[in-house]
DNA sequence: ACCGTAGCTGACCGATCGGTCAGGTCTGAC
DNA sequence: GTCAGACCTGACCGATCGGTCAGCTACGGT
């Protein structure tokens, strides 16, 4: 649906998601993301129909891709899913951080939007597949904790090396949920 | 420094720590808090010297509580400080978890009051306990992975039992971090 | 009976929000 | 030269925000 690319365009959507991330959705009007980007605020209603507009753009690759990947999970059979999930997870929220920080942010009530509305089953999914496929009330709190963890963490500003934290990520959730490395 | 307790007051509190929960600060309007607190907007504001005070004053036992839990561990040498702190922090967040929803939804920007700014202070000191006053940015990162899991599992409303949760959570926080229970 | 005051309210205010609109400017096709 | 359309803007709009204010009611002390 969006248009070609222009170098205004991509400006914007640039400005918006550190805006965003920095100062949440609501903490943020089209008058700061104009001033940021240089340009006016109805050239901003020029590129999109709406902040909505922005905002769903934004988050549209991150949603998709971690829609992909519980896809590819869904495929695998209990234990043989936990780890992929655990490195997919950690991938992607590493490439998505600033994106992961607004959804944690804003999500409680931004459902509604169609493509927003497809994260919490996602995240479920994700929950499901690292629990092992498991109903037992530890292994879902177990699950939950790495998701946030890893979101968490990743939102916050740690000064690490992406492949430290990379790796320590991917191993203190695997440790988290108790799952043996093979 | 709040006056003495009124009936009205507490439903105000109530109705706005709830509401802040679900919809974040921002998100909700003191219009939104009189409906549900039945009450005139302008009776919030005879009660309350704004909306800033509102959530100073939802805040203030929770940030209170972290201030002196850290102050006691500040006491503990290195290792022996881990187990004191990861259960007393997951106690914390379980009693608040409401308040935990918001701060960690909104605190990116509403630092400049002073009852929280102190909370990202008591947070990192929080982090080095946890981290068993490594500087390694691995345990760094464990840390971070902890306050943050801990903090989401406890805010989303998984349901599960909270002698369950509590002990899960403690476990789970303790394999995170590597640490051999004695 | 009178009064002070605590509790509460409807009406109103300026600021800011997201969004609209008519019109200006620039550029490439013909 | 001129026309079309993409790009951009200042001025403006209604709605909603947090907050103020004059005044009403109810009640305990004297």
């Amino acid at each position: 649906m969006p248009r070609p690319p222009s170098a205004m365009r991509r400006q914007i959507l640039g400005s918006a998601l550190r805006l965003f991330a920095e100062h949440g959705f609501k903490g943020t009007s089209l008058h700061d993301i104009a001033v940021e980007a240089r340009c006016s605020k109805a050239s901003l209603l020029y590129h999109f129909a709406g902040k909505d507009a922005i905002l769903t753009e934004l988050l549209t690759p991150p949603a998709e891709s971690l829609s992909a990947m519980v896809g590819e999970l869904s495929v695998l059979e209990g234990g043989r899913a936990v780890e992929p999930a655990v490195t997919g997870y950690v991938g992607l929220a590493m490439r998505f951080h600033l994106e992961v920080k607004i959804i944690f942010a804003e999500l409680p009530d931004m459902l509604g939007h169609p493509v927003l509305a497809v994260i919490p089953r996602a995240v479920d999914q994700l929950a499901a597949a690292l629990a092992g496929r498991s109903e037992e009330p530890g292994a879902r709190v177990r699950a939950q904790m790495v998701i946030g963890g890893v979101a968490v963490t990743v939102a916050a500003d740690v000064d690490v090396e992406p492949d430290t934290m990379r790796a320590e990520l991917v191993q203190g959730a695997l440790r988290t949920l108790g799952h043996q490395t093979g």
